[in-house]
DNA sequence: AATTATGTTCCAAATAATGGAACTTTCTAT
DNA sequence: ATAGAAAGTTCCATTATTTGGAACATAATT
């Protein structure tokens, strides 16, 4: 299947073994530039990448001359600009995001508090929209971020939809990673708690990805089943207690089903 | 509505003459269905691009494996949301846009309008950072747009930064397009402008781009002078007069020459 | 100025992409 | 429901591109 790996945790050899033949090669020197605490030499490409100088130049000329990378003025390579014009064509074309738009923000104005929107992909959940309050000054910072399933309210509440031999199949490819102290720590554990999650129709995140953070979360499936997704309202542990978390829940569940309705309006008539 | 598109100015067929062998390809099927109006199904790609059947079908299953598209339930593609991922480390790790962002609101709060910033890309500008006051729905809507640079404040005060050589190389490759009665019609006019540009420090866009939309910008230029930028305040011409503007104009330049200084304070050390 | 580290160019050999055609599946009209 | 057409997929000998080692050039360091 399709294998995900976790962005996150790789040591990244730019050979993997995905058939995609010359694209793979380059979308993984991408990845690792993408990954990357800072700009990259060129020597440290090629020693992350283990590619053959005289290649890897033309890759990275290729890429560069495609804006798929851009070169500081030291010589280093850094992700491209036109990634971002890509992705904002993305973004603004995304029907599912747009049918879920009005609902986010109702539930934000309700709650007061940051509402995500994310679908699952592989092991992870990638964060399709994000409606704060008061204008914070991170402001897209969350809208494609990719975060494990495992610990995220949305990534949970995703799961949750799926049928045991599917859950199963997902689960064990799995990297549990321990982020905080109250991160999952294995399968089990993920298991037992999908099954609240499917007796009480909502996931909580308790600071399990972050310190600090909650979230209360609610799937939203399209009807064949081959689109997961969540939305979730995230608060400051001191602020948004378990008690608010519980009061929120129905509010969570109906906007997730409002989702669905619209997306099966909108995409029904078709097919 | 934003009207962006005419990226390149090309009749998109795919085999473009940069070399840069099969990434060229790939990259420009991107581009063909990020820029079409909806899903593409395989015949419609397959009429665009002008490669054989079985071409055509392992690149796209290609792409689709590396996520940089996707394939709805009907089988059609759309652009992928592994885009989205890249951009948004692209974005929170660019150190410009991170320099800028404190000015930015500054310049917001003060004039209560909306606040962005671009840089110059050959022909285009892409805007990398956006602030409104009131948050309004179309949050993300401008990070990552790109728009020709002869018909937006930021693009032209970017321009006007440029030495007579550079700007006379670079105009020769526009495409002047009519976007609004106010549009620039040509090179001439478009020097004229740069000069007037040049001469005042900071330049107007009075709804040349887009009807009932004008602002003030001001160039922002590193050093080395390889990087060209620009700040803008923008808003509506109802709200937006000619004496706002005008009044606007020293706060704009005054924040591009703080996002310059901290720029150059924050590379400087290195180098 | 000499030495080393870093980046660039070259080209025969290896590998991957190509594209025509045969094949299968999905629509469409009767 | 069925035939026919259109859309999509697979196959494989041919062709073109990528590969990678090594020589060459340039910048940094002593």
């Amino acid at each position: 299947m399709n294998e995900d790996m976790g962005s996150e945790g790789g040591k990244n050899k730019v050979r993997r073994d995905r058939e995609t033949g010359t694209l793979g090669k380059l979308v993984s020197l991408l990845d690792l530039v993408a990954l990357a605490d800072g700009p990259m030499r060129f020597t440290d490409i090629l020693t992350s990448s283990d590619q053959p100088r005289g290649t890897l130049h033309r890759q990275l000329s290729h890429l560069v001359e495609e804006g798929l990378l851009e070169v500081d003025r030291d010589g280093r390579y850094l992700i491209g600009l036109r990634l971002l014009t890509f992705a904002s064509r993305s973004w603004a074309r995304n029907e599912f995001r747009a049918v879920a738009e009005p609902h986010l923000h109702r539930l934000q104005e309700y709650t007061g508090e940051t509402v995500h929107l994310g679908v699952l992909r592989g092991a992870e959940v990638i964060y399709l929209d994000k409606v704060e309050g008061r204008q914070s000054v991170r402001m897209y910072s969350q809208i494609g971020n990719a975060s494990p399933a495992y610990c995220t309210g949305v990534g949970k509440a995703a799961l949750s939809a799926l049928d045991e031999a599917e859950l199963a199949a997902r689960i064990s490819g799995f990297e549990f990673r321990l982020y905080t102290e109250h991160t999952l720590r294995g399968p089990a554990e993920l298991l037992s708690d999908i099954a609240a999650i499917r007796a009480r129709g909502h996931a909580f995140d308790l600071e399990e990805h972050e310190s600090g953070i909650c979230c209360v979360a609610a799937p939203i499936r399209s009807d064949d089943g081959d689109m997961l997704a969540g939305v979730s309202v995230t608060g400051p542990a001191y602020r948004v207690t378990p008690q608010k978390l519980q009061a929120w829940a129905p509010l969570v569940v109906a906007a997730a089903d409002s989702i669905m309705m619209d997306m099966r309006n909108r995409m029904g008539p078709k097919r």
